[in-house]
DNA sequence: GGAAGTCAAGTCTCG
DNA sequence: CGAGACTTGACTTCC
């Protein structure tokens, strides 16, 4: 079963654009803020086309592309004044395929035992189920999340995850999907808060490396597959490799052809898939994977 | 004018 | 129990 669709996160090298510019607190005012979010919404057109052109149809948007979008230093109705940029790149987006993602960064932490994280972080996630639902994306175009912290009892923490997703609206929720990590959540861990809660799971082949938790790696596919449903689109995988030298679980500036092909092979095996690269040199590692524009080269 | 330090947020590890 | 890592561009301060 084939590769589907392929793509990167935030960041192309190769035009040397990004949809993360941003700020610090400080010198949030609003005028600086409108700049940043019209220098991201270009740079997305820009990167877009240019993924377009590659037969790149997978894109990860960088949770700064509205910079402060769930804090209350930006006051700026931006749906309504990026109204026309939102809608256009949507509508690219859509008319060529593609599926576009978000990925909350590390403080985003839907699980804490305080009640103040938790509504940040359901604060995050309104803004960028917001900034999908603008560009007119459809509940295939995820929101990409870990499970949080395990605050000494994993079991606690996860009912909790489960808790307070099962409250969230269905709109928000059917935009979540989680990701098994590198240190406390194994796809085991993932697949269990999956069935509480019918979330997706995104399966990351360097973060099951250094954290394989319970299970047989061929079952918890298949059954992570099967996580995603209609409304979900194609199941998605993350690919990196190791880098060398480093600690376990850095990226890679590249990814490591056998392994690379190893991989597609094995979730192949299953169903269509869509696959982000998490390389550090993004693009730039895509197009040396895969030199052609033609993915059934694999 | 270039280098170094700082920045919203959280959690975990190390010393 | 407090500092640093995680990760990273933008900005400020230091030299």
């Amino acid at each position: 079963m084939p590769l589907r669709r392929i793509g990167y996160p935030c960041v192309s090298l190769l035009i040397n654009r990004t949809t993360n510019h941003e700020t610090i607190l400080r010198t949030g005012a609003p005028e600086k803020l409108r700049g940043l979010i019209a220098q991201n919404l270009a740079d997305l057109r820009a990167i877009l086309e240019h993924n377009l052109a590659h037969d790149w149809r997978l894109f990860r948007i960088g949770s700064s592309v509205i910079p402060f979008g769930s804090h209350p230093v930006n006051t700026i109705k931006w749906w309504q004044e990026f109204k026309d940029e939102l809608r256009s790149a949507g509508k690219f987006a859509r008319a060529n395929d593609m599926r576009l993602s978000l990925h909350p960064g590390q403080y985003t932490v839907l699980n804490s035992p305080d009640a103040a994280i938790v509504s940040r972080a359901i604060a995050e996630l309104t803004y960028s189920a917001r900034f999908l639902d603008e560009l007119g994306m459809d509940s295939s175009n995820k929101i990409v999340i870990h499970l949080g912290g395990t605050y000494g009892d994993k079991p606690a923490a996860m009912r909790r995850f489960c808790e307070t997703v099962n409250t969230l609206p269905d709109d928000l929720r059917h935009r979540i999907v989680i990701e098994n990590d590198e240190r406390s959540y194994s796809p085991a861990d993932a697949l269990a808060v999956s069935k509480q809660t019918n979330l997706p799971v995104v399966f990351d082949n360097l973060h099951y490396t250094a954290n394989p938790g319970e299970g047989q790696l061929e079952d918890l596919l298949k059954q992570i597959f099967a996580t995603w449903k209609k409304r979900d689109g194609h199941p998605k995988v993350h690919f990196s490799s190791q880098a060398q030298g480093r600690k376990l679980g850095s990226h890679a500036d590249q990814a490591e052809p056998a392994e690379f092909k190893k991989w597609v092979k094995r979730w192949g095996a299953f169903d269509e898939f869509d696959l982000m690269l998490e390389a550090k040199h993004k693009d730039k590692a895509l197009l040396q994977i895969i030199p052609s524009t033609k993915k059934e080269n694999l």
